[in-house]
RNA sequence: CGGGAUGUAGCGCAGCUUGGUUAGCGCGCCUCGUUCGGGACGAGGAGGUCGGCGGUUCGAAUCCGCCCAUCCCGACCA
């Protein structure tokens, strides 16, 4: 039996929702699909909980076909275990907690890593017992603070969990790739186009790491990407190497200059340009003479704190999303005038290294890759309007260390092959990773090897957001008029609407709906008494990947098939409709 | 958590500055009639704790205070 559009439970809004600012949430909800309840709360109506579902299935479908095999671990998890890996405090504000009647506690789980190994370590003790690769489709729950874009970033979620356990780094390597080409052929199915990016490993600890990211407007991801080579990375992971030392022996000595009123790079810059004494024969003297000297405090989950200074080349600014990848699960906080207050070393907009000051005993100094040893800069004299000239690295201040969070820009250079870098934006849909040994050692998960030693076993972890790629498909696939679904997660095959209100109409639209749907695809039937233009504008929002309108070609026995992707129509005779439909579906 | 904005019917909004009958418009919904291939038209109707609490006042959607909630922009993640 088609879905009859008359009794379906399905309400779209000729407006869209005022609240909803990216596409997908815009017309997902417009579209009747989904409707919030709180924020980053939906509830999933029949035409999105299709959608849900086949992406679901598709998941489950290329996990099942890799061998991994599925589970179902509780939502609702006790306290102890993220206490055994300290994550009960790691996570912070963003788990919920609940407590049961006896003041126990729980959360609602946003990530399940330590039910994974502790189950494993439960009933597996032997090395013959691996390799083994286990999953779930899990609602999570991360109390987002701030939750948005409707349906790609949720405090509810559903996500795809899976872990790998391996007896040693080869058998790692293996789960990974297998993991690897089973994501590839799980995005392939749903028809999303994604990009795969080496990544941090975050706040899960661990090694190699890449991610799914689905190129969109919308992305919350920045990711780089060579022009020259197959180089592709998390911004956040990009590494850039350290220059090259250049000589110095010629530099004069580092001097320091009277420069009042120059406490941001840019004052610094013209003044060094206007003033006779300071300014350059050569040419003129730009942000990037410049040594900036960033100081943030690092504030770690049980609390302490710690400043640290970053020296960035002066054109350059710290990217805070870098920084605090670099420093998870810390948090990075802007340094604010108690902090200064209690650090009066620091003249504020004058700062540079110094002995006590940023470095040398002082404040922990890390260096951007790009100030090469004997390199010349400007930079803070540490004292109000004064700035030092000729200040050479490696000379006159020690490098004490790196740390790569300057932004990135268009046509960088590539870290591995020099070519020019893009910079675009893309959505996570996967993340794979090797977790290493680091659940399993705080949880004591060993297996006897053959010679009855026991071996902490090494995992990998590995997630596909599977309502967030709902989501990221409309991302992907819509145009102005609504939605445009792949067939294979499409809610119906077939949208079938009547033109024209007489029982001729409705009388041939039954028999083509029980027609199509005996040839085995799914039918959504307008059957409304409304305007044929009401009609045809559902269609196009609601998104099926074909048409059929039975109109004013009735007379001539042939219905009109419309392919909601190109726009094209074709009048078809109704004897060759189900024929028709079937090609363009295999077609596909 | 910082910055900005908003809360009035299922959805989108006006009314608030300058307090005053029964709180209004469009969409959607119900009834009747007309229309019938790209969000038709007429007539009639249903639907509201005006975010909450407190205050000012003869009188509060409107003024004041506090609170709550939501959205957007920044810091976090599948």
């Amino acid at each position: 039996m088609p879905t009859r559009m008359s009794s379906f439970f399905l309400r779209t809004l000729r407006e869209d929702p005022a609240d909803a600012e990216v596409p997908s949430h815009r017309l997902l909800v417009r579209g009747g699909y989904v409707r919030r309840v709180a924020p980053g709360i939906f509830t999933w109506l029949p035409l999105g909980w299709k959608v849900y579902r086949n992406v679901e299935r598709v998941v489950r479908e290329q996990m099942d076909a890799a061998g991994f095999q599925e589970l179902h671990f509780p939502a609702l998890l006790p306290r102890g275990p993220y206490e055994a890996s300290n994550r009960w405090t790691e996570y912070g504000d963003n788990v919920f907690r609940v407590k049961d009647r006896r003041d126990n506690d729980f959360m609602l789980g946003p990530t399940h890593e330590e039910f994974f190994t502790l189950t494993v370590k439960d009933l597996y003790d032997s090395y013959r017992d691996l390799p083994l690769a286990i999953y779930q489709i899990q609602t999570k729950y991360r109390d987002e603070s701030r939750p948005r874009a409707g349906i790609l970033r949720g405090r509810e979620f559903v996500m795809k969990d899976s872990y790998s356990f391996d007896l040693d780094d080869a058998g790692l390597d293996a789960s990974y790739e297998r993991h690897r080409a089973a994501y590839e052929s799980t995005f392939d199915r749903l028809g999303l186009e994604y990009v795969t990016v080496s990544a941090m490993s975050g706040a899960m600890g661990g090694s190699a790491s890449e991610e799914f990211l689905a190129p969109c407007d919308s992305g919350e991801d920045t990711y780089v990407a060579c022009t020259s080579c197959d180089y592709a990375a998390n911004a956040e992971a990009v590494r850039f190497p350290v220059a090259d030392p250049v000589d110095a022996t010629d530099a004069p000595a580092a001097h320091v200059e009277d420069t009042p009123e120059t406490p941001t790079i840019q004052t610094l810059v013209d003044l060094s340009n206007g003033r006779d004494d300071l300014a350059r024969d050569d040419r003129e003297w730009t942000a990037a003479d410049t040594l900036k000297n960033v100081v943030v405090m690092i504030s770690q989950p049980d609390g302490t704190r710690e400043p640290l200074a970053i020296g960035v080349p002066g054109d350059r600014d710290v990217d805070m999303k870098r920084l605090e990848a670099e420093f998870e699960p810390a948090v990075v906080e802007a340094f604010t005038p108690e902090d200064f207050a209690a650090h009066p070393q620091l003249a504020k907009g004058y700062i540079g290294p110094g002995e006590d000051v940023l470095g040398q005993g002082g404040i922990r100094y890390l260096l951007d890759p790009r100030i090469a040893e004997g390199s010349r800069w400007i930079t803070g004299a540490n004292a109000p309007g004064n700035h030092v000239y000729d200040l050479v690295a490696g000379r006159d201040f020690p490098v004490e260390g790196r740390i790569d969070v300057a932004d990135i820009r268009e046509g960088d250079p590539c870290p591995n092959c020099g070519g020019d870098l893009t910079l675009a934006r893309g959505i996570e849909v996967g993340h794979i990773f090797k977790l290493g040994r680091r659940y399993a050692e705080a949880l004591d998960l060993t297996v006897q090897d053959e010679s009855g030693t026991n071996v902490v076993v090494t995992m990998g972890s590995y997630g596909i957001g599977v309502s967030r790629a709902v989501a990221a498909i409309v991302e992907q696939s819509h145009d102005d008029a609504g939605m445009v679904w792949p067939r294979s997660v499409t809610p119906f095959d077939v949208h079938l609407l009547t033109a024209g209100k007489s029982d001729d109409h409705a009388a041939a639209a039954e028999s083509l709906a029980a027609e199509i749907e005996a040839a085995g695809m799914s039918v959504l039937y307008d059957d409304r008494d409304a305007s044929a233009g009401v009609k045809f504008n559902d269609a196009d929002l609601l998104g099926m990947p074909t048409i059929v309108v039975v109109g004013r070609g009735l007379k001539n026995g042939e219905v009109e098939v419309k392919d909601r992707a190109t726009g094209d129509r074709r009048d078809v005779p109704f004897d060759a409709l189900v024929e028709t439909l079937v090609a363009d579906a295999a077609r596909a």
